[in-house]
DNA sequence: TCTGGGGTCCTAGGACCC
DNA sequence: TCTGGGGTCCTAGGACCC
């Protein structure tokens, strides 16, 4: 059996711990940029908030109830996430537990009974509870897809579940899936939910498990598709992950705070983005040989039903070498500015990725490029251990400028009590 | 006026090869 | 006039997740 186990409104528990007078009061935080709301308390919920709205849209209803807002503190939550993982770790061995995403995590439970799994699962969450301050939500069933629909059942009943859901039954499986709508079920997006049910009447998780694997794959992209079925019927199709997996592309994109429309703002704010994509490509010890710079304009067209981001305009660069140095990269990233950008018009996004990963020890070398020194990856861990232990980029590249007029707007942010001396908590 | 920032996987279709 | 069959690799784009 499969347990997943997934914090309760995770950024606004965070900033509860706190900030205990927020305890049972509506709750919202807000994405980068102040721009949407990607986390909100049940009582937020109740007032009508809408999970992913526009913030601005939102406004006058968390004015009208007081709504707690805050912008995100991501240090905050990445401290607290670990230590969610951490207890999660003790309590049921490290190689059972795979984190999923900063506030869930897959659980490998077959060395539990089956008896013994709503008491296990109870504990499980008490402990976290306990040792953490954040509360969080079981779902234990044969399958991860399943467990995802137990955990939705715990969430949506509270009081009555306690947040834990195990469905060790077929009675209480078939159930499970008569009470969740299609569009709830985890790899059922907006698109596909529409498509069901208008074509092929399929409503509730129940509908679909009496299709056949055939017609998923006809009909829900594939085998991703038939996976998804397999699982609804308690098949697994989705094995546990090992963890320690590299990514194979590195992002970083960003809203500027304000327009910018100076081609000298775009160029710094893309090579601050790559200093930061080479930092995560060093630190999991990765090269990079493509890399991708894109730029959106503002939006001039705004009259449409569903919001749509600009078309976002890019190119890449496919380097002789593989390489993690920041300056080699901020180079090629900046000149790909240059075929990008437009006189005239107004941006409000950039971004870098960086993709065509090769672990660090392997890189392949080149005829015409002779073999590195050393000197170079000395230089980029000096800097990135000062930096982590400083504080943000207290070293960074002349490229990146140091006015930084295009930088991203955290009005709303709570200190970083746990990742920063000078923030800590005070108890007086 | 103001709508985030990461990621993953899959498919279709084109280019190319023998 | 007539133009195979099988394979690989790559990219763009679409869907999804949190």
């Amino acid at each position: 059996m499969i347990a997943i186990v997934d914090c309760n409104s995770f950024y606004c528990s965070c900033e509860r711990l706190f900030q205990p007078h927020l305890d049972n009061k509506p709750v919202v935080v807000l994405s980068n940029n102040d721009g949407c709301i990607i986390s909100r308390t049940d009582e937020a919920k109740a007032f009508g908030v809408q999970m992913a709205g526009p913030y601005f849209l939102a406004k006058p209803l968390i004015e009208k109830h007081q709504v707690a807002t805050f912008s995100s503190n991501y240090n905050l939550y990445g401290d607290l996430s670990w230590r969610v993982m951490e207890t999660l770790r003790v309590l049921v061995g490290k190689e059972n537990v795979e984190v999923y995403s900063v506030d869930e995590a897959f659980l490998n439970l077959e060395k539990f009974a089956l008896a013994d799994l709503q008491i296990m699962s109870i504990k499980i969450k008490e402990t976290v509870e306990l040792w953490t301050g954040i509360k969080v939500s079981v779902g234990v069933a044969p399958t991860k897809v399943l467990s995802k629909v137990a955990n939705h059942l715990a969430k949506k009943n509270k009081v009555a579940t306690q947040c834990v859901v195990v469905l060790d039954t077929e009675e209480k499986i078939t159930k499970a899936l008569q009470d969740t709508p299609i569009g709830e079920v985890w790899g059922v997006g907006r698109q596909y939910a529409e498509k069901l049910k208008e074509m092929n009447a399929v409503f509730t998780a129940f509908d679909l498990t009496k299709k056949s694997e055939a017609w998923a794959q006809k009909n829900l992209g594939g085998v991703v598709g038939i996976r998804l079925v397999k699982e609804l019927k308690g098949e697994p199709a989705n094995e546990m992950e090992k963890q320690l997996t590299v990514k194979k592309m590195i992002a970083t994109t960003r809203m500027f705070g304000i327009p910018v429309k100076n081609i000298k703002d775009i160029k710094e704010a893309v090579a601050t983005y790559t200093s930061r994509a080479a930092e995560k490509l060093r630190r999991q010890q990765s090269a990079a040989t493509i890399i991708n710079v894109f730029v959106v304009s503002k939006e001039t067209n705004n009259n449409q039903t569903r919001f749509r981001h600009g078309p976002a305009v890019g190119s890449y660069f496919t380097l002789p070498v593989a390489t993690a140095a920041s300056n080699e990269l901020i180079k090629a990233a900046v000149q790909l500015v240059d075929g990008l950008f437009e006189k005239g018009k107004i941006y409000k996004k950039a971004g870098v990725i960086l993709s065509g990963l090769v672990p660090i020890t392997s890189i392949q070398g080149n005829l015409f490029d002779q073999k590195k020194t050393n000197n170079k990856n000395c230089l980029m861990d000096m800097i990135d251990n000062i930096n982590f232990s400083m504080r943000d980029d207290i070293l960074k590249f002349a490229a990146s400028g140091t006015t930084r007029n295009w930088k991203m707007r955290h009005e709303m942010r709570s200190p970083r009590y746990t990742t920063r001396w000078d923030e800590m908590f005070e108890v007086r």
